[in-house]
DNA sequence: CATGAATGAGCGTTCATTCAT
DNA sequence: GATGAATGAACGCTCATTCAT
């Protein structure tokens, strides 16, 4: 894990921890305050550093914010290819899916939360191209779970429902959990619930007429 | 329009009207430009009034934001309770929120696009009582359908699901379709998809075992 | 000269005269530190504003300094087709030139130093545009004067000199009468001077050949 | 290329032509952007030199343009003696020293840019004493042009001016010439203008009255 | 009631200077 | 000697808020 170091001088080592000590501080600003509220001032004082230290590592707030952005967000989104492969039943895949990325957001609650925030504002601070860049990038992710909806609508697994349908569902539902709006405390009781949430999306919630002698 | 009006004087009614046009012309401005990236020169513009105007009304651009949230936000949540009475099914009760939603959304949709993005920030520009206040609200609301699914679960409508995580799915599909995810231009398509979503709710998205043979 | 004011509103003559206590402040400053070393706090202090006034008057600090250049320069500027008439001897014409800049740099000390400074960096603070206009504007005068000149030449009252030499000199005359260059602490010093260097442009430093017997 | 250096080790030839290379760095930077404007960072660069090497060499930013200043000028300075000596006609002395100020201000473009601009603005980033300093050596030098003019004067090669006058004419003309304001492109091109100016100086532009029949 | 000029605290950013390596 | 990361004071500019008219 540590390998990359190697090739690099103590200099740049430092230089590479030190920026990344500074977009933690940042994500913990940004998620506690908000991007526009958040000071450099108060970042700088977060990460330990001087206010015009941060300007040897970034090139403005905004830079600081995208680079948080497209670096970390990566991490999230390669998830999905990596687990939806279609090799095994969706539903599976579907919790593991909804698994990892509640260990993600448990171990990056700030992130997740300062990205939600930023997204629920369309990625305002940012300039047109830059929108651009972020919505294609998760229109990217969408749309690879619809399109494993649909095949597993083709190969029987599912019935015929409207594949982007479930997709905005899942989508949906893995929103309010990175928000914390599950309210569970532990991963533990994460999983439970997501236990549960796969449960009512395979089956309903309806309750099945029984076969017999049924009313 | 109201009743209320009659018995007020010209000037008192007059008042009321700049009073709203003000949060008219504030809602649009923080939809487009977020809370803290909107001026209340900008505001004051689009409410054709001069800056200090605003501060007739409103004893801070605060106060403003909290005004438009708290008087604003009854309009919406008190759907709930009117909606889900219990008196008839939930699945058709459900449906009849969504739809509501959806229009109120479609009306509203700078208020919509400005709540969902505060909400997002955890309402960050106010001090915490008021944010404690506005969580309450919510919560309110969401134990109101929690303690709903749960009813329908007792009187044998659904089978014996969590209603935590019944309600948390609703909460997450109704704040997509909120936030414009669903990629519907029209109320028409909306009420397709709002159709779609019901039936995956309540029957699930797996294919059915056949009675007969299967296996 | 006031009658300009009767036609506006007392807010509007105000707000005018403002303007002008802020661009003479600004003189000032700009006179005695130059430019990047003038700082808006010492400009508003001197102008007895708050630092945020300036903002409602102009737009930036290169604005400020942009307006006092354009809308000073044409006062100094417009005196030179004012006065080059070619009605009278070039002779004549040249001193009143000089006694007017002398007059007008005696007036506004500290506009004409902030002036050949800007100038003599090449109009620095300001885009390629900018620079364009004030060079083109420069230039306009210069080739005013040229012209003149061979006027003057055409007309036999000056021998057959190359006109631009001759404009190019009293060009830097001027200059060096307006830096305070001459030494002179009071208008009639300078009036003197101006008839010593008027005597010598037209007759030369040397001595003439006196009419008998030379060579 | 100088006899000293024979005289010193390997390293201290090293550190006086770092030293040089830094000045000229720094001369060509301050005459692109102007002192306030220019960064030590850019100087570094230009010199190839890092930013902390500069305080190895010059103790401040003003210390590195003082340097400049006083060491270079020198240069130009003191070809005023060496030509004025009074053993040739003045015209002969003053053509000579308009052709040897047009060829340094030729090869040393920069820094006579700089240094008109320096000296426009009163040598402003320096403190009281370094400007009395700059203004004395200033002085000197003119009034080295004032007595020369002046024993010209009484040996009968020039009628009775002023000889400060004089001297101030001079003065300025070599400063349009420094400044490029003679908009000569060449070398050839300035030494036929300065051939032109002399002229004018001694000889005036007025066209003289025929010998025969005059008054 | 309505205005908009005035304010001043606060922010993002720059850059000369220092110092550990 | 040379480096360049770190510093922090200072600047230009913004904007919520006040208040005289």
């Amino acid at each position: 894990m540590e390998k990359e170091d190697e090739t690099l001088s103590r200099r740049d080592r430092e230089k590479l921890a030190h920026r990344l000590d500074i977009m933690d501080a940042a994500t913990r600003i940004f998620a506690q305050k908000g991007y526009s509220n958040a000071t450099l001032e108060e970042i700088a004082q977060e990460a330990e550093f001087s206010k015009g230290t941060l300007y040897l590592y970034f090139s403005s707030k905004e830079d600081l914010l995208y680079s948080i952005i497209s670096e970390k967000s990566d991490e999230i989104f390669k998830n999905v290819p990596e687990i939806l492969t279609g090799n095994t039943p969706l539903k599976d895949e579907l919790r593991e899916l909804f698994m990892r990325t509640a260990e993600l957001s448990f171990d990056q609650q700030d992130f997740t939360r300062m990205l939600m925030a930023i997204h629920a504002m369309d990625y305002r601070p940012f300039s047109e191209e830059k929108v651009e860049e972020f919505m294609l990038n998760h229109d990217k992710f969408w749309n690879y779970v619809t399109i494993r909806v649909q095949s597993a609508i083709d190969n029987g697994e599912l019935r015929n429902v409207d594949p982007e349908a479930v997709s905005g569902l899942i989508h949906g539902s893995l929103d309010q959990m990175m928000m914390s709006r599950w309210n569970c405390e532990s991963l533990d009781c994460l999983k439970i619930a997501i236990d549960c949430v796969i449960d009512i999306f395979f089956n309903g919630i309806a309750k099945k007429r029984e076969k017999t002698g049924e009313k």
